[in-house]
DNA sequence: GCCTAATTAGAACAACCGTTCTAATGGAGC
DNA sequence: GCTCCATTAGAACGGTTGTTCTAATTAGGC
């Protein structure tokens, strides 16, 4: 227990409740209960409310980039086929119980000025998707991979939005089907090696 | 002054507020003195806060769908420039300075339980919003309609995010490209009539 | 076994929340 | 001119917010 329970807890708390219902709708009362621990922990450990939020925040973004870049690995060595993936992740995303939309970009609309904090992180880490994204697009060879790799982020906000809003709305393989369209139009037209249409 | 002025400065005190810092982050204290009005005022109008907050979303439901509504009626007389003009639409928007992405995102955002009241508006604005997108597939005369609605409606959703979180990424132009490549995609290679490649 | 530090429970705080009440003021219609 | 009702200002309500404080309790390292 080298990194003292308690801290553990409020955070590992935060993250379920800031998420699932929001920052401004989770109260710290609520926080501490979920995380069965008492009020002065979190002052011990956190400076403040807004304090524990930058600290969720900042593993969200680690763990979620995490999470996407371990699944399109695990899915094709293939690396046409793991940009596809991406979408294959947000469907198993979407699927999950406590899905709540993007933490992000749930976050920049709860803060809605540009300059705040919590709204640059939530710009930081979809800046850091961006280059996750672009990565997977270098390594497929794609033609123009940094303007590849803005279309493919849109589409997937645009899904996952959708998703949260609409929920059942199968926007993920939505997404994936333009995505597909996306690749074919900026590809050379070679014959398409591993377009086998499945779904 | 037959609609009460109190009533409607509370109304579009609520437009502005809500819209731009949220319905958790607006108190009623901030709506009475961008309203102008005794705090009595807002209990004999609307039953309570929430009451407000659905008025509100009924409000901005009706002035959305029609400013997007005018703007492509009044961009072109072709049916398949004014499918294009939905995003000249979202630039115009995203470059208004009180842009704070949509209105009904950011609140299924707040309420992300899919039953809550709120988010069921949410929802239904986001079906009217693609029963007006169809009923322009339809009128260019585009295939299958109905899925080409549901991806030009995704793109827009990535592109009002998108802006929201990143200001300045010009993701209406964005999304206008892609949407150019789906209404190529899907129509049967006609030798592009009005395809004038401008931008 | 003791010292240190983390943790605990719970009271207390001021500030704010949405809402209700009271009482006075205003103006429009008959 | 009087009545009715929208409107006003402001106090007051109970509840919740985030935060601080006080003490008592626990657990680990030497």
């Amino acid at each position: 227990m080298r990194p003292t329970p308690a801290k553990d807890a409020l955070l590992e708390a935060a993250c379920e409740l800031f998420y699932t219902q929001g920052i401004r709708g989770t109260s710290v009362e609520a926080i501490l209960e979920r995380a069965g621990v008492a009020r002065q922990s979190l002052y011990q450990h956190f400076e403040s409310k807004d304090g524990l939020v930058a600290a969720f925040l900042n593993v969200r973004d680690e763990r979620w980039c995490g999470w996407m870049n371990d699944f399109v690995t695990a899915a094709s060595d293939d690396p046409l086929q793991r940009v596809y993936a991406l979408y294959d992740f947000l469907a198993d995303w979407f699927s999950q119980p406590d899905f709540s939309g993007c933490a992000f970009i749930n976050t920049a609309a709860e803060y809605s000025n540009p300059e705040h904090p919590f709204h640059l992180l939530a710009s930081r880490h979809k800046a850091r998707v961006l280059g996750d994204i672009e990565h997977l697009c270098k390594d497929a060879a794609l033609p123009d991979p940094k303007a590849l790799a803005r279309q493919l982020a849109l589409l997937m906000e645009g899904a996952i939005v959708t998703e949260q809003v609409s929920p059942g709305s199968n926007a993920a393989a939505e997404a994936k089907a333009i995505a597909r369209i996306l690749v074919q139009a900026c590809t050379p037209s070679s014959p398409h090696t591993t377009t086998r249409r499945k779904t």
